[in-house]
Formats: structure tokens, C-alpha cells, sequence
DNA sequence: TTGTAGGCGTTATCAC
DNA sequence: GTGATAACGCCTACAA
């Protein structure tokens, strides 16, 4: 059955096709009465404009996508939310795109920047690793939204917010230290890693460092490449791998909060608890942080903040009133049940 | 700067816009070298077909879409994984849609039908109360993929893959009985949700009637409406709220894992323990209720198989086997740590 | 206020 | 094997 098209309702009104894409789309020009009739047949007839021949011919349509990369992340639902009311506020629509883990997430922009006429772009997680080149054949604005970077990139071919991963990471593994702990392993990204688990692993070294404390290789653990990353299970099995190897440690810094909720789940079956036998910490302010029993010592990530400036950015960036910019945010460190002082 | 073009890409390889396009869809009638040739110039030219033309111009795509209702569940995460591995296994093309929790997800699958010349549609997630009329105008075969649905609604009108909610409910809480306990307090939903969360309460009346226990209007307590809905944050406030009205209860039955978290949270900070003092039950099966401590009772839905079945379906709606299936999967009672007998 | 006609970028149809 | 050309469904000058 084919579909119904404008041109079949200007028919079955007796008007021209002119008239009724000035109903639908609110035009000035159009007698209330004419639109009123129109409308009703519209509905009448489930008519449903198709969006490709609208993307098609508008030369330019107010709407910002919103990409994220990979598995989705409990951390981001609070941003999207965010964005989508920031966006709505400025008129513009918003479409929320997920880009599988191993989609090329500038090649999804790209061709959604064409299909769609987008006026700005929220890259929201995963790593970034992209050449100039490919960046450039982006024509429309972009922000990255929680991506660390790693210092090789040109700041002034992008414009970012975030908190300073390496930063943060150290602010945390130093309360550990100041609480006596010196034998602090850490649960972090693979070695290869170029983005955020780079840059906490790097705080976590700087910090043991300024306390003149030894890096203990057997006490790095990357997560395991065969199980989802960032997750509880991947935190456990680590976890289970660490307390198998019989290396002793009184703290256990991991680079994501459901990693931490995986370790303390190890702990807890090897007949160790939390906070007594082994701190715990975890990284980004997930609710569960402060859910789980122990509650989670932490760094809380303020996401409304970063959302909030991202679209800001992308805004000035869309009005051209800068040309890129990089805003971090100090991120909060929540000390709760599952750390203490050493013994 | 304008977007090139196919047109340019033809001119500039001295061909016709035919040719490109066959080398594009990778199409039999073309010679190698041409073919090869063409897709050189367009790689080193950056250039991008424009979706929006091809949907439009395209009498059919084999593309499936995944609308997804409401803020992102991690529950969805793993069917989603499969989803995308079954739709690609058919080589289709799979598009995940999110929907607004205040949209309406059937106009928005309309929208999309026409736009991507969808092959067929799963709708995961959300209550889904819509007119016959409206679900008539979906001209692709659709399945409902764990969504309850009330038996007021004609099954041969739609497909849907699911655990039969009242019965696992049931389940849950004749199993707490058989423990011994007989003041069970529910968190559901609120008395107007018409889906799961009206199906699990009806499970829970059924099973204290079958075990001669009354039903005790103040042990029964909805979700708050103004904290987004099975949060974790829902579940700590209202079970607070139950703790402070001082009556009494052995045991509390949440239809949802995230709300059970919470409800832990509120018991522990009350200064009781989990299961002593309160025995605690959720509902879905997250990876949470394991890594929880104590790890949580829980109903575990069998998501692989309910995402394959799904796919299964839609496949079989497509290729006209059927004209509309029903699949309920039993789900698994997973005895745990939050649940105990009453002493 | 309303209608006609051209074009957005692509693919399908048909000739060559 | 290749190339013109007509749609696809809509929007928008421009004309009436």
C-alpha cells in the first residue's frame, strides 16, 4: 500500500500543496480556517510528513545530536536529560544517537551531519583517537563531553569540558595515602589506552610518587579485555586475580565506581570485609556509590555542570563566538564507609 | 562550502551518476576497474552519500529498528547486545531508537517507518496502552519485547515476547510465604500503571490470598511520582516512608531491583539489618542484585532468550510465517542473601 | 491568501 | 557495461 503523500491531501482538500506544508508547518501566510480544514484531514487521514524528503530539502535544520559511544553508561543518563532540556530551551530538536563500540564514531557524524543538517554535535564517551584530518571533514560544531584527551592533541582543533581525569585521580589516591595507606593497587584501563584510564593511572602514579611511596607493578591491574569494560564483573574478576596473587595492599583505587562495586564483592567472598581488611574507592559518582553497603568513597563527577557547559560551548561555537574552548570542573571527593585509616 | 555531490563525483571520474552509483551499492554491472577507480576518487575526496536522499529515493531498506521507551535501563543493555547481533546475522541493518519518556512511541515509529523504509520494529520498554487505530497505521511488522501487556487488549492484534509477570510475581512472593513471613510489604507501581507494574502487584495479592494472609493496605506503597520512576532513589524515599509509619512487616517485596537497592539503603540507615531484621526481594535480575550486599533475592528474566525469541519472531512476521506470535519465558526464583526465614 | 514549478541528492528504469 | 532521465516527497521562490 503506498503511502500517503502531501500531494494526496492537497487534493483531497482542494488546495495546493503549498497551503497545507504552510499548515503543518505553522507557517504565517495561511488563513486559520483553511489550516483548521487541513489539519482535520490530515489527522483524518493519519498523514505523516516523511522526514527524508523534509531533511532532503531544508537546507538547514535547527538540531543538535547528541552521539554516544559504546555500552550505555548509568553516568550519562543524568546528562542526557540535561541536554535535552538545555537543547529544547534554545529551540532547537535534539537527536540522541548511540554508536556501537567499534563504530567509527566521527564517521556516524558525519554522515548524520548530512542526513540530518545538523547545526552541533555532543561527542559523549568512549575514547577519541582521530586524525586531523577526519575531524576537519566535520563542518559543523562539536563538543567532547567527559572524553579526557590526552595532551597530543591540538587544544584549538576542538573544544572539550570535563574534569581533569589525571587530577582527580590524584586527589583521590592522595587521600588514600594521607589515610596511611602505602601498598594502594588500582584497577585500571588496559596499558594501550590513550583517554581517561591513561590519565587516572597516571594521577595514581604521581601520586604514590609525591608520597614517596614505590610503584608496585603487581599491584597495576588492567581490566580483562574478554569481559565488558568498566563493569562490576570485570571488577570482581580483577579483583578475585589480586587477591589470588597473595601481594599484599591495604587500598584498592579502581578507575570506575562499578568496578569498585565488583572488587568489594570479591573481598566480601574471600571473607575480608570492607573498609576493615581493604579500602575501597571508586571514580565518577554513580548513585550505586552511595546505595551499596559500604557505601563508596568516590569521585563525584558533577554531570549537570559539564552537560550544562558543553551545550553552552556548542552554542557559542554555533554562533561564532569563539572559536573552540576547554572548560574542566573540579570534581568532589566523597568520602564515605568503604575507606578508613590504616590501622 | 557547499557538500559534494555524486554528481561531482561523476563529472570528476568522467562518468555517469549511474555508474557511481552502482560502484556505491556495490552492484553487479560494473567492471572492476571503473568501480575501483570511482571508489578511489570518492575516498580521496571525503565524500559521503546523503542518507537522507537514499532513504527517500529507496523503495525498500532492509533496516530494523529498536525504539526504546524511557530513560535507559540497564536491563536493556545485554538485549540490546543481542539485537544487534541477531538483526546483522540476517544482514539487516539495525537502528536503535530512544524514545522520550513523555513521547509517544508509536507516532515516533510511524515517523520512522516512512523515513527509514523500516522493515520492522521491536518496542522495548514503557506501558503500551495505544488504540487499535493508531497500532493500525504501523504498516510493518512489530513486537513487543517485554512489555506487559493487559489481557484487555486483543493478543491477535500484536506479538510479544516476555515472563509472564503475575506468575513470576507470584512466584516471588509465595516463596517469601513458604519462608514463614506473612506481613509483606510491596513497593509497586502506582494504582493507575496498567503494565508490569499492575501485573506484579496482582501476582503479590494472589499469593498472600493463597496463603490466607489479608491484604494489608498500608504495607502497600507506590513508586513516588515526582522521583523517576524504579530508581534506586524511588525505592530508598518510599521505603523510608514505610520504616517512619511504624507498621509492621517481615519482609518487602520490590518490583524492581533498582527500588530493592534502595530499600536496603533506607533499612540499613534505620539501623536495621538485611534479611534479620527485614527480608528483602527485587525483580529483573541485574547484575547489581549478585555484586549487592548482601546479594539481593531477586526474579531472574531470561534476557538472551527473550531477545533472540524476539528477533525470531519479527523475522517470521516479516517473512509472513506467522501473523502474530506470543512467547512467555519462565523466569528464574534466585535465592540469595537478602532473603531469609522468618525466625 | 493561494497555487505552480523547480530542485534537494539519490536510485530505478530504460535505452544504448 | 554505461549513461540520460524520471521519479522519491517535500519545501519555497515566484507568480497570480
Amino acid at each position: 500500500m503506498a503511502s500517503i503523500t502531501i500531494i494526496d491531501i492537497a487534493k483531497m482538500c482542494g488546495v495546493g500543496v503549498t497551503t497545507v506544508s504552510r499548515a503543518i508547518n505553522n507557517h504565517p501566510d495561511i488563513s486559520e480556517e483553511t489550516k483548521a480544514m487541513i489539519m482535520q484531514v490530515i489527522k483524518d487521514n493519519h498523514y505523516v510528513p516523511n522526514n527524508s524528503a523534509r531533511n532532503l530539502k531544508r537546507s538547514a535544520s535547527k538540531t543538535i545530536a547528541v552521539l554516544i559511544k559504546g555500552i550505555t553508561n548509568p553516568f550519562f543518563n543524568r546528562m542526557i536529560q540535561v541536554f535535552e532540556k538545555e537543547i529544547q530551551r534554545k529551540k532547537y530538536s535534539f537527536i540522541l544517537q548511540h554508536v556501537d563500540e567499534n563504530q567509527d564514531e566521527i564517521e556516524v557524524a558525519i554522515e548524520l551531519e548530512k542526513e540530518k543538517r545538523l547545526k552541533g554535535i555532543v561527542f559523549l564517551g568512549g575514547n577519541f583517537s582521530h586524525s586531523k584530518e577526519k575531524l576537519d571533514q566535520l563542518t559543523v560544531p562539536f563538543v567532547l563531553s567527559t572524553i579526557g584527551m590526552t595532551p597530543e592533541y591540538d587544544p584549538s582543533e576542538y573544544s572539550s569540558v570535563s574534569v581533569d581525569d589525571y587530577k582527580e585521580s590524584y586527589k583521590m589516591v592522595d587521600y588514600l595515602c594521607n589515610q596511611g595507606h602505602r601498598k594502594i593497587a588500582i584497577i585500571t584501563a588496559s596499558m594501550d589506552d590513550v583517554s581517561i584510564g591513561k590519565l587516572r593511572y597516571e594521577g595514581y602514579k604521581q601520586a604514590l610518587e609525591d608520597h614517596e611511596l614505590p610503584l608496585n607493578e603487581k599491584l597495576v591491574y588492567s581490566m580483562k579485555e574478554n569481559i565488558e569494560s568498566y563493569s562490576m564483573e570485570n571488577g570482581y574478576a580483577v579483583t578475585k586475580e589480586l587477591l589470588d596473587s597473595g601481594e599484599e595492599f591495604t587500598a584498592l583505587f579502581a578507575v570506575s565506581d562499578s568496578l569498585a562495586v565488583g572488587a568489594c564483592k570479591a573481598i566480601f567472598e574471600s571473607g575480608k570485609s570492607v573498609p576493615d581488611d581493604y579500602s575501597v574507592a571508586g571514580f565518577d559518582g554513580l548513585d550505586i556509590t552511595y546505595y551499596y553497603n559500604p557505601s563508596i568513597t568516590t569521585i563525584r563527577q558533577p554531570v549537570e555542570e559539564i552537560a550544562e557547559e558543553t551545550i553552552r560551548i556548542l552554542f557559542d561555537l554555533i554562533n561564532k563566538k569563539i572559536t573552540h574552548a576547554h572548560k574542566t570542573f573540579p570534581a568532589e571527593l566523597m568520602i564515605r564507609e568503604s575507606t578508613t585509616a590504616r590501622k
